[in-house]
DNA sequence: TTTGCTTATCTTTTT
DNA sequence: GATAAGCAAA
């Protein structure tokens, strides 16, 4: 299978691709020149195809440095570079590989001097957009006693939505933030005043990258030609998460030779919230003519039962989809359903059945559990944790994000920019009895200062922190000219960082610590603070080391897993409260997002597939609630899934089998052997009542018949 | 000017 | 359950 390094020619590799691959994924491979759109449904081999187009490409005399592969993450363009690569050889890892932001940081760094950036510029994380943001909000006295001012996160949004949908503020609020229409002149005069700062000072959040990137491809031609001739041929993954911007960039990059490919599926857009628009994938033919256009419609990952069940999810959708799936695989069973007591019980539920497919011979990598936000996990992690169950986390909080990793990276960005206000914000904050007035003060000096590090090792106050101030002064200059690699470099900044952070988090900095190692670890890796910085930002490492992560079972919201797939899924907490979430219930574009991330969700699963709603979900305040099944799971038909059925401890429970009149009054919770969980709503006539049930509907029942049993609770 | 205490207000998803 | 704003006191 692996091809040996020293291979003379890719031609002389015999590769059968009329063998490997269907007549539509072939004819995607053949296409050597011109415009084509793959709609590619779920487990259709979307990835084989884009391998096998690279392998073809090459096997055809492309050179691989004139292929440019723009994928959803790294990973997944290194991934299928390595499987092109085992394919016609190792010639395949020189083709360029990677996400738009990354590719257009890198092009950035290159070209960014047209527009007037230099060529080190700073990339904001989100965590340093909200900061920044609100920095200046501050500085123009939109915020204050008594000033209601969006949140952080919602200024980011407006601020992002504006820049991505052509600059008019008005335009946003009226049409996403109505009520914050009084806001509105405040808004108006910040937006140009962070667009200011970020060039000023060389920022760039990630809307800037995408569209700083555009700005230069649109002004210079002469980028533009080199670009058609350096790239020759660029294939698109993910299309349907693109946005406006993406889409103009591919269309310039391409305009020489037009030789585009890119490969998506509408029902699969769920980052709508980011600027995706999913209509880009539909648009494609029209900004390119002549487009070819191809659907791969069979499915291979699934079997025929969890195709139905996942078919009807989509099905519901109020948007028209271009296409219908027929399974290749047969057999199997439907999916399950388990209605659980509350979240913990659901834990436990899906603890026991991870310990039951891997006595059945499954790989813990073979296992996934997925959810809609990161915390919904928590019950799971910690019974998984109790019983000894190790596990990898994607998605929900970063590494990066956590404040001590910010507070070191924040020194380690004072060296390479000595005037970062954020920064210093950051890191003056953290000693004692010294407050934001104090911080303006000290930057003022600094600000007016030739050498702004010599100038706060010598920085002249009454205060008591004045020592602790002038001492770190002394260290950063220190580093600063005497520069050392980059682990060593750290571990300085760490050293005097370490009192701060065992002060402030007493109760967990041992680990802490040993992040902050782990990061030293991961520096290594970096030839200087510039590339490490902007790395971090574009590729958040993991948590765990890779290695190990590859065997393990993963935890992952629903987002993440977005192009993987299991032999066994479980999805937790399928309830309204839950999901779909209650950020986005009343507005029908969001739910009807939120409907193709459960398809997203559902289609992961190759062989096992199993829903879970607990009856039960703890509200913040309020305590426990009792939560309907999520929208979507009561319009699935009953018949395309199964109930999971306890084993021998249901019929032994006691209460269980309790009958008799009286005892059905309304708002008892009930048990059917067919229809399951549900809600008795009234009483009408003898012997006969109305149940809701969670999964199947109303049911008027005759207690003479049915089989009830009462849920104790 | 800084800090500590109280209270209210949400809690998505991510390059 | 964290985070931010408001207020009183050191």
């Amino acid at each position: 299978m692996t091809m040996s390094t020293d291979l003379p020619d890719p031609k002389g590799v015999f590769v059968d691709f009329k063998r490997e691959l269907n007549p539509e994924q072939l004819r995607a491979v053949e296409i050597m020149n011109g415009p084509v759109l793959v709609i590619a449904g779920a487990g259709s081999g979307k990835t084989r195809t884009l391998v096998y187009r690279v392998a073809r490409l090459i096997q055809e005399g492309v050179k691989p440095d004139k292929i440019l592969l723009l994928t959803f993450t790294r990973k997944a363009a290194a991934t299928m570079l390595a499987r092109a690569s085992r394919i016609v050889g190792p010639q395949c890892q020189q083709v360029t590989g990677g996400t738009f932001h990354g590719f257009a940081h890198r092009m950035l760094r290159r070209y960014g001097h047209l527009i007037g950036y230099p060529n080190n510029f700073t990339i904001l994380d989100r965590t340093d957009m909200l900061d920044l943001l609100y920095l200046l909000a501050r500085q123009l006295e939109l915020t204050g006693p008594g000033k209601q001012f969006p949140r952080k996160s919602t200024l980011a949004s407006i601020v992002s939505k504006t820049e991505n949908c052509g600059g008019y503020v008005s335009k946003v609020i009226e049409q996403n933030y109505p009520h914050l229409l009084g806001e509105l002149p405040g808004l108006e005069k910040l937006v140009p005043v962070y667009r200011k700062y970020k060039k000023v000072h060389a920022l760039m959040d990630y809307d800037d990258l995408l569209l700083r990137w555009r700005d230069v491809l649109k002004e210079h031609a002469q980028v533009r030609e080199s670009m058609d001739s350096w790239f020759q041929y660029i294939m698109v993954d993910e299309y349907q998460d693109t946005n406006a911007t993406q889409a103009e960039i591919v269309h310039l990059m391409a305009c020489g030779h037009d030789n585009v490919m890119v490969v998506g599926d509408d029902a699969q857009s769920i980052y709508s919230f980011r600027g995706a628009n999913f209509k880009n994938i539909m648009n494609f033919p029209d900004m390119f003519s002549r487009t070819q256009i191809i659907k791969l419609e069979r499915n291979y990952r699934s079997t025929q039962p969890n195709l139905d069940c996942t078919n009807a999810i989509i099905a519901n959708a109020k948007e028209k989809f271009t296409k219908r799936l027929t399974a290749q695989r047969k057999g199997g069973n439907p999916p399950y359903l388990y209605t659980a007591k509350d979240e913990v019980d659901q834990a436990k539920f899906v603890a026991d059945r991870i310990q039951e497919l891997l006595k059945d011979g499954f790989k813990p990598s073979d296992i996934a559990v997925l959810f809609r936000a990161g915390f919904h996990s928590f019950h799971l992690e910690t019974e998984l944790g109790s019983r000894g169950i190790t596990f990898a986390k994607r998605g929900g909080l970063r590494l990066i994000e956590a404040a001590h990793i910010k507070d070191l990276l924040s020194l380690l960005r004072l060296l390479i920019n000595p005037l970062d206000r954020l920064s210093w914000g950051r890191i003056l904050l953290l000693i004692e009895r010294l407050g934001i007035k104090s911080v303006e003060k000290i930057f003022s000096q600094l600000i007016k200062s030739e050498d702004p590090l010599e100038c706060l090792s010598t920085y002249k106050t009454k205060a008591a922190w004045g020592e602790t101030v002038r001492g770190l002064g002394s260290l950063l200059k220190r580093l600063h000219d005497m520069p050392a690699d980059l682990p060593d470099l750290l571990l300085q900044l760490e050293t005097w960082y370490r009192p701060h952070l065992e002060k402030i988090h007493h109760e967990d900095y041992p680990k802490r610590l040993r992040e902050l190692a782990h990061l030293r670890g991961l520096s290594a890796r970096y030839d200087d603070a510039v590339s490490m910085l902007a790395d971090l930002a574009l590729d958040p490492p993991d948590q765990e080391e890779m290695e190990k992560e590859k065997e393990r079972l993963v935890l992952s919201t629903m987002h993440s897993a977005k192009g993987l797939e299991w032999k066994a899924v479980l999805i937790l907490s399928l309830a309204e409260g839950r999901f779909p979430s209650p950020a986005a219930s009343f507005r029908t574009k969001e739910i009807e997002e939120e409907r193709r991330l459960f398809y997203v969700a559902a289609t992961r699963a190759k062989d096992f597939l199993c829903f879970c709603y607990p009856a039960f979900i703890s509200v913040s305040g309020t305590g426990l609630l009792p939560a309907r099944p999520s929208r979507f799971l009561e319009e699935i038909p009953s018949d395309l899934l199964q109930l999971w059925k306890k084993g021998v401890d249901f019929q032994g429970s006691p209460g269980s089998d309790q009958t008799g009149p009286g005892i059905f009054t309304p708002g008892k919770r009930v048990r059917h052997p067919i229809f399951g969980p549900g809600r008795v709503i009234r009483d009408i006539g003898p012997k006969k009542i109305q149940v809701l049930f969670d999964v199947a509907g109303e049911k008027t029942l005759h207690l003479d018949y049915a089989k009830l049993s009462v849920i104790e609770s």
